[in-house]
DNA sequence: TCGTGATGGTAAAAGGTTTTATCAGATTCA
DNA sequence: TGAATCTGATAAAACCTTTTACCATCACGA
């Protein structure tokens, strides 16, 4: 109960208790130096019997490496971050690095708070995060003095992003329609001033070819309704298949199909995009939709800072990483 | 681009600059010991010019005061915990305290090496969270030897935990269902192993009284469907109004009354439970649902860790904070 | 002139670790 | 035997800050 018995153990207590100096105990725990086997071994024994474990703030401060990193976010719900800083999380709690989060709720007041606290404490890398690809941090990231990696975000071409490739998800919708035998195949998407939006709709347009149409709204269930209005109450032939830009969307749109009585997947497919699981798994019939493999961007930024904090260098410029199809019950024709 | 240049400024070229030593400058600098007005200014605004921010590493090794805390968490998805985190951080920041983020994916192996991490770092504190209030945290956390506090989790009795208020937040729902002159309410919940659902159960079957009804299930839109198609395919009195455990039954709910026919307010009123809002607000029509107010639990209990760390003492137990009502139109009569 | 008390400032220790340079002793080689 | 080399261990410096204890200096009253 005394103050002795809660203050931790520490490298001194070690080599008093293994009889030998300081250096030669840091020595032993760490290989470091010139060792005999024995004396190691001693030390190392002792080390666990007391429980010692080194103070992370004392070794950081000498090695100027930090073992931390910073997360910079303004997503407020977290359905992006958080798979995404689970990846990041996964690769580096094995080396020892921990993530401070820090939402920044796009305030450029609240981000340099956050960044200058990183700073201070010597973070060995920030990692930027967003909802959208093109939108710029609420703060100058580029000249920082330390290691920056962007994911879904897209950064200066002089550093390192990590970006869903719109355009791959884009078509493997369309494969996945044209091959259960679709051939009208209308593309409902969200506001055309994301760039994703754009690529995806570029994507779609270059894989269907003639009869492309696109439907820029929002990324509402709501829209999707409208749209289903308006697209079935004019004349002309009917599409049989819709690519969605998301899964709220796509929910929409098979809402409004079963309200008019049009069979899913029978009279038209639909596909998603996002695999947002609660809204994915809960349609009916259950949403065949684009997954960006959120986790494995996270886990390729968290790569690159571990590369980049020790000193190798990296490949700067944007990398677009593949996704995959996650196929459910829509689109009908489960092979 | 000399290694000089890239170094950080320290309180020694602070001193060197202003012609004091360095214990002045960290006087004046802290406002503390005595200094002389001119000198202090004099050291402050060196300090400004030149950029100089103190090492938060070497601060915090001395003072024993890291400025941070850790947050362990078992949301992989966020829904609850990004809001929380947000809190905790609002409160936070403006304190100089930032917050790691360990996600332990309810892995005791992954939980122990987060801790470990986190006691290594010298954190101020530990904040609990996870996904229903009755998991026990994946690793024993009551005998640390910093503040440990749980937020959406409750903790031995002798620690501080904050969780939403259930019964307050039924009672809430069931007044609101009886102000709109409903009278024969259903309860269609989640599973009744979750501690919560019972509590909400308990107060629902309190406020209604005589003609009480509950329904266990799981926590899906699906099971709210098929609960709707069984109370209304049996013969007797049907229901006025629905009283939903979360809002994606509360949504099937709604889809399911509906695809019957049912008028959602006129006929029967739907209440839910959670406010998440990418489900409540794209029912149809929007659903009027019980908030649990995370980001104020968050706030709450950031503030518990700040008191705690700083030494003052904060009263053990679980407190229970009010939800509030989000009224939409799912159960018509706003006034 | 001597003590007393305030004032403004400083040197040095402390915090816990890693690393460099050094040292004593043993071993090898000529 | 003496010099050179190797081995295992150590003292001390370094990282950057805060804090304690101490030191001049000056003014004041007796």
């Amino acid at each position: 109960m005394t103050d002795k018995d809660i203050r931790r153990r520490t490298i001194h207590d070690v080599a008093k208790a293994a009889g030998v100096s300081i250096s030669t105990a840091s020595n032993a725990l760490n290989g470091t130096g010139r060792t005999n086997a024995e004396t190691r071994e001693r030390v190392k024994r002792v080390a666990k019997d007391i429980g010692f474990r080194p103070n992370a703030l004392a070794r950081s401060l000498l090695t100027k490496r930090s073992h931390a990193i910073g997360m910079l976010t303004n997503d407020t719900y977290g359905r992006l971050t958080l798979p995404m800083a689970a990846g990041v999380s996964e690769v580096l709690v094995d080396q020892g690095l921990s993530v401070f989060l820090c939402a920044t709720n796009n305030d450029p007041r609240l981000a340099r708070l956050h960044l200058e606290a990183l700073l201070d404490r010597q973070v060995d890398g920030i990692i930027f995060t967003a909802t959208r690809l093109d939108l710029p941090p609420p703060i100058e990231l580029s000249k920082l003095p330390i290691p920056v990696v962007y994911v879904f975000a897209e950064g200066p071409s002089d550093h390192i992003s990590f970006v869903p490739d719109d355009a791959h998800g884009a078509r493997l919708a369309v494969e996945h329609l044209k091959n259960s035998g679709r051939s009208r195949i209308l593309h409902i998407t969200g506001p055309d001033d994301y760039v994703a939006v754009r690529r995806r709709a570029n994507a779609y347009r270059d894989s269907v070819g003639e009869g492309a149409e696109v439907l820029y709204g929002d990324w509402s269930e709501e829209w999707g309704h409208f749209a289903i209005d308006a697209v079935f109450s004019r004349t002309g032939e009917k599409p049989d298949a819709i690519f969605c830009g998301n899964d709220e969307i796509a929910r929409g749109v098979i809402d409004a199909l079963r309200d008019k009585g049009i069979g899913v997947p029978n009279d038209v497919a639909v596909i998603g995009f996002d695999n947002w699981e609660v809204i994915a798994k809960q349609t009916r019939p259950p949403l065949t939709t684009v997954d960006m493999e959120l986790k494995e961007l996270g886990r390729r930024a968290g790569l690159a800072i571990l590369a980049l904090a020790a000193g190798e260098d990296v490949d700067t410029g944007t990398t677009r990483l593949p996704c995959s199809l996650v196929v459910r019950k829509s689109c009908g024709g489960e092979l």
